[in-house]
DNA sequence: CTGTGACTCGTAGTCCGTA
DNA sequence: TTACGGACTACGAGTCACA
């Protein structure tokens, strides 16, 4: 499994688990609305400070948004 | 501490650790050597897929590349 | 072995609108 | 609320020569 599909995961169930919209975190995170979107559809491979401004927006550690977590399927 | 300089501390501390120079952690992650050397100065926001890449090539975690151990100094 | 400036190229990332 | 497309710009990706 790519990185990048465990950090579109962590990131989306970060986000759910905060219950916030992808319009508030995108706010909150001083990022794109529609980039957001991509990034838990896994278009983009963020970039680092990307990652910091999600992780801090979402009150988590950002190396947890790269714990893989495994299939949670 | 930004997180880009966390990173490029973590990186450098995992390639000393694993006795790597810059140049064969490269070869290994299949990078260039001066682009190495240029994440460890943090001159660049490293992608994730970059950082998948340098993770794999000193066996360690992606997640424990970020991981914040403080001021080591 | 490593740092660095210069350079090209691809894509990250933004902003618009629509379903 | 979210997915997704197009068009655009900024910056990361990747390489070279030289110190």
């Amino acid at each position: 499994m790519a990185l990048r599909q465990i950090f579109a995961d962590n990131l989306r169930r970060a986000r759910l688990a905060a219950g916030m919209s992808q319009e508030e975190l995108a706010d909150v995170a001083g990022i794109d609305r529609t980039y957001v979107s991509a990034l838990e559809r896994c278009r983009y491979a963020a970039s680092i400070d990307v990652m910091e401004r999600l992780a801090t927006a979402l009150q988590v550690t950002p190396a947890s948004l790269l714990e893989d977590v495994g299939d949670v399927v």
